[in-house]
DNA sequence: GCTTGACCTAGAGCGCACTCGAGCTGGAAG
DNA sequence: CTTCCAGCTCGAGTGCGCTCTAGGTCAAGC
């Protein structure tokens, strides 16, 4: 039991698939993981823990691109915070704002999904036209 | 001005473009749009409805696989309304689904907001560990 | 009558975010 | 020892949902 997990491990940990890790890595989300005696990455909590930041950020639909902008300003240091702080607020905004047009939309697939019960069981509409 | 909306007209009324437009109708999800005596298609108040509820279904995150697949239910006529409503009603819970899934990530976002904001101004962690 | 601009078709191309194949290595279990 | 599995690298491939190019037609405005 050597310390950090492998990289199956970690994935089934975070969600992602061992091939997303390592290509994670590569495009710069990740700090290069330290490697055991025989070259495997071995993910320390820490690696896991900005993982786990990383997986909210995409799954609120952050573009890795930007994902990626993100974890420069933090190798960058402190005198990125404000900038980093700016980039999350501007994205909570947007997932608050998809989250409206979630619900906005439901709302015509809700009155859509009431038609289609209002209809239920009624036998007419032989050659009405046909809504989808 | 002759009835219905040209291409670009019913792109821009849906918000969609002209080319995604004449894509939809390709795979299926519109029915062939009449032409008018040039050849030119004329978009009717039935073929805009239709784009609404598509827009909606895909904002809302649903394949265009799926969607076609339920055009093609309704082309079938009524025999198929307990299919589309039951494709509805699934649809219906993942968006709630989507929707909580997003609250709880973006609670994950809102402390790291926190956290940035919380050291806003404040001078010290020199060499600490940076957190993302 | 000419130009302009929107439209037409068929098919190619693109951006994104992975995902996988091929060929190799190395530690662990029977 | 051999078999096996998980991991390694590099580069190519995939699926989705558009988006654009090329080469042409047509009708309206100057």
């Amino acid at each position: 039991m050597e310390d950090g997990l492998s990289v199956g491990e970690a994935a089934a940990k975070v969600g992602l698939t061992a091939y997303t890790l390592r290509w994670y890595e590569q495009v710069g989300l990740l700090e290069p993981i330290p490697r055991d005696s025989a070259g495997r990455r071995r993910y320390r909590l820490s690696d896991i823990e900005r993982l786990d930041l990383l997986t909210k950020m995409r799954a609120t639909g952050m573009p890795v691109r930007d994902m990626v902008r993100y974890i420069t300003l933090v190798r960058e240091g402190d005198a990125t915070r404000a900038e980093r702080l700016a980039m999350m607020e501007r994205h909570r905004t947007a997932v608050l704002q998809q989250i409206d047009d979630l619900q906005r939309d439901l709302a015509v697939i809700d009155r859509k999904i009431d038609r289609y019960r209002g209809f239920e069981g009624v036998a007419g509409k032989k050659a009405g036209p046909r809504r989808p």
